[in-house]
DNA sequence: CTGTTAGCGCATTCAG
DNA sequence: CTGAATGCGCTAACAG
């Protein structure tokens, strides 16, 4: 029978007293059973079974350097599938070591972002993961958070030195534009983040640097950075296509402006509108891209391995007591994928 | 200065000793600062900011009575965006509950679901979401949970009878088919999930229901319910359409489905292959759906929403004791979008 | 190999 | 309004 709301969970001194021994004698079983005769621990067992027992993990770490077995993850958009191949990799290597983790969405809020900081390491988590909001770092040092060690994922935060998992935003962004100046371009737009966002920054130094290797000058009519969401990119972009010069390829910096810009572009054709149909170069991946009415070149990479890097470092740390304590920064590859 | 790995944290102890008070002072006025005079709340407050004290939540909730604050959620397949948005709208509304919740994903494992929610109730959560992988119900009925409620979404498990949140499976399917049928379709070919997946079933049904009510039989031969993934959509998607009577539409239970088929119509189209160009109905929603070569009709539905309706279902539960214990069922509503 | 004692951090209870 | 004592479930440390 069920009992009420509030019911005690069942401890360990029930399933000693079920099973006619010691508390201890069913913690040393329920730890493994070093130095516990066999026919105790099947009594046990037993009685673990029978009552359907679990233990209280949260006692359990009450103890001093029992380590509570839960790791902080706080990412900036879950809705994004980005975010949540990264939580993936993220739960994966975590369940390998044994860890649950607690996860939480800022939305892009620093005060939500210190909120969950703070909530986590009050339920004594072993460790952080965290894609920061691009805000200030205070929450964040060292001192405030204690021996809790952090890894940092996909961004870093200005003044803060630690453990950090990146893409080759630089890299593949230099790369992809290269791909369009070989392709004969030389009018090429550009569709990003505002250069705040750590990312958005490294995504345009690539073009940048592209762009002034080749001696193609950038003109800052066909560059907006400052697109957030699908419904601006769209706009953007039908900005630069109604334009005289229109550019003739566009380099997009994320998958939230790529969808928009390709939006605005069926719009074109299904509209029998004039201008170009401007080759696309995209930052992220995205399912279909090869039905699109226009060439996509696609600048890909996995999130949810960049999830699993963040956590071996974070758990590297935590097994390691004799681990170099400076700050790793580990850049996964990108690779340009042709149409 | 940062002390080595296993430092104890701070407790209330040291707070008070800091503030020149007794512990429960501290305790009282980090509960709300109900019966300690104002300028002790400061001085207590002052020192927690100095010394960066966080309350211990488990040592918190180890007493009787006390919730955990913590939800635990289990879902099938978090590089889904769909799941991504489902957890999104827990999250919210766990959020704004004051709860964080723990997440696993299952990746449809019944053993791994099974160690989720011991671990989860090991850690005292104050309640479980899950959707279920179709496998058995030992785990999850109301002896082995104690008096932790639980929230099933998506999915049913045969022989549980716990709130539920489902989505309008059966009524979008039929709509979907019927507008087919509307514009003149009758040989309709079917890409599923095997009947023993839930909404497989459900969706296979709203088909059915369409087809037989207008008296258009069921094909066996362009019907194929057994695809988990792009790949294998792609390949039952080409079998029909090699076909000398292929079909002219293919309702499509699912994104996974959907984007398989997609693949092959748009290889037939690049590859000039002969044969019908098929209308699609998708039961999920995707991006860019509009510039696809062929006619895409969305049956359309929010996961986050979803996700949401759990929580709140859960939540009040958790918050209200005089609620009717019995098991109850939301069914939210899909939309049928037209291109 | 097994049991007893003690204490982790906090908040309820009861005294002042 | 404040403080001291007590115990939540569990396990190290120490007996036996």
């Amino acid at each position: 029978m069920s009992t009420t709301r509030g019911a005690r969970q069942l401890t360990i001194k029930e399933v000693a007293s079920h099973a006619g021994v010691s508390p201890m004698t069913v913690s040393r079983t329920l730890a493994g059973g070093r130095n516990v005769r066999p026919d105790l621990q099947e009594r046990v067992m037993a009685a673990v079974r029978e009552l359907g027992y679990y233990r209280n993990e949260n006692a359990r770490s009450l103890r001093p350097g029992q380590p509570s077995g839960l790791v902080g993850v706080a990412i900036t958009n879950l809705a994004n599938p980005y975010y949540g191949n990264f939580a993936l990799g993220v739960e994966e290597v975590a369940a390998e070591h044994g860890r649950r983790i607690l996860l939480g969405n800022t939305g892009e809020d620093d005060a939500r972002e210190r909120q969950l900081v703070s909530d986590f390491i009050g339920r004594q988590v072993d460790g952080l993961i965290l894609v920061p909001t691009s805000g200030d770092a205070a929450h964040l040092r060292p001192e405030r958070l204690g021996d809790v060690p952090l890894v940092l994922a996909s961004r870093r935060v200005p003044g803060l030195d630690v453990d950090t998992v990146l893409l080759d935003d630089v890299g593949g962004s230099y790369r992809g534009t290269i791909s369009l100046l070989d392709a004969g371009h030389t009018r090429i737009g550009f569709l990003g983040n505002r250069s705040s966002v750590f990312t958005g920054e490294r995504r345009y130094r690539g073009y940048e640097q592209a762009m002034t290797e080749r001696g193609v000058p950038i003109d800052p009519t066909i560059v907006a950075r400052d697109q957030q969401d699908v419904e601006a990119a769209s706009r953007a972009a039908r900005a630069m296509l109604d334009r005289e010069d229109a550019p003739t390829a566009i380099f997009s910096a994320n998958n939230r402006n790529t969808i928009g810009a390709l939006r605005e572009i069926g719009r074109r054709i299904r509209d029998g509108l004039p201008g170009p149909r401007p080759a696309i170069v995209s930052f992220d991946d995205f399912e279909l891209s090869e039905l699109m009415p226009v060439p996509v070149t696609v600048i890909d990479h996995d999130a949810r391995l960049l999830g699993r890097e963040a956590a071996i470092l974070l758990f590297s740390r935590l097994d390691d007591d004799s681990l170099d304590p400076a700050a790793r920064t580990v850049e996964l590859p990108v690779t340009v994928e042709h149409p």
